[in-house]
DNA sequence: GCCAACGTTGGC
DNA sequence: GCCAACGTTGGC
């Protein structure tokens, strides 16, 4: 199975918003970048994905989603009120998807950005290389669990 | 607020 | 198809 890292700034969807919604799914909208996109659309049922906090004072994982629902169109690409609008989307023919994600498991202690750089077992995280801005990637069954050892 | 890195756009 | 300009991301 595949795991995955998700991006959100803690002012847009912070993890506690996840946490207090319990077992009701969140649509995991607004994304607008092809490679993250096209990472979304291989998505499964049941995946598991580290959630990171970015763009903010303290980054780093504060623990683990479930997709429970996988890609399907976004639908704030054309809402013109959305600050995601995308005039080239349309619910005949769209452009952007989602997926739905859904609080999985707490992290007792945070992984910062640092505590992960620091790591010789995750020196490959693709969130580590210089300049990704990705928001969706791929992370190895390898790297998933040295994480939630860490977090544990 | 700065700036490096990267994706996207659009003129040619 | 090239590439400069521009916008965005995200750590610091």
């Amino acid at each position: 199975m595949q795991h995955w890292l998700i991006k959100s700034e803690p002012s847009e969807c912070a993890f506690v918003d996840l946490q207090r919604r319990g077992k009701r799914s969140e649509s995991w909208s607004g994304v607008r970048n092809y490679q993250a996109r096209n990472f979304m659309r291989t998505m499964q049922l049941g995946n598991l994905a580290l959630f990171y906090h970015s763009s903010c004072l303290e980054p780093g994982v504060v623990g683990v989603v479930a997709i429970t629902r996988t890609a399907y169109p976004d639908p704030t690409a054309w809402d013109k009120a959305s600050p995601y609008f995308d005039a080239r989307s349309s619910p005949g023919n769209p452009l952007w998807d989602m997926v739905d994600i859904r609080w999985h498991t707490d992290f007792s202690t945070f992984v910062s950005l640092d505590t992960l750089r620091a790591d010789n077992a995750l020196q490959d995280l693709l969130i580590l290389r210089r300049g990704n801005r990705l928001s969706i990637t791929p992370v190895t069954a390898t790297h998933f669990k040295r994480i939630c050892a860490l977090g544990a």
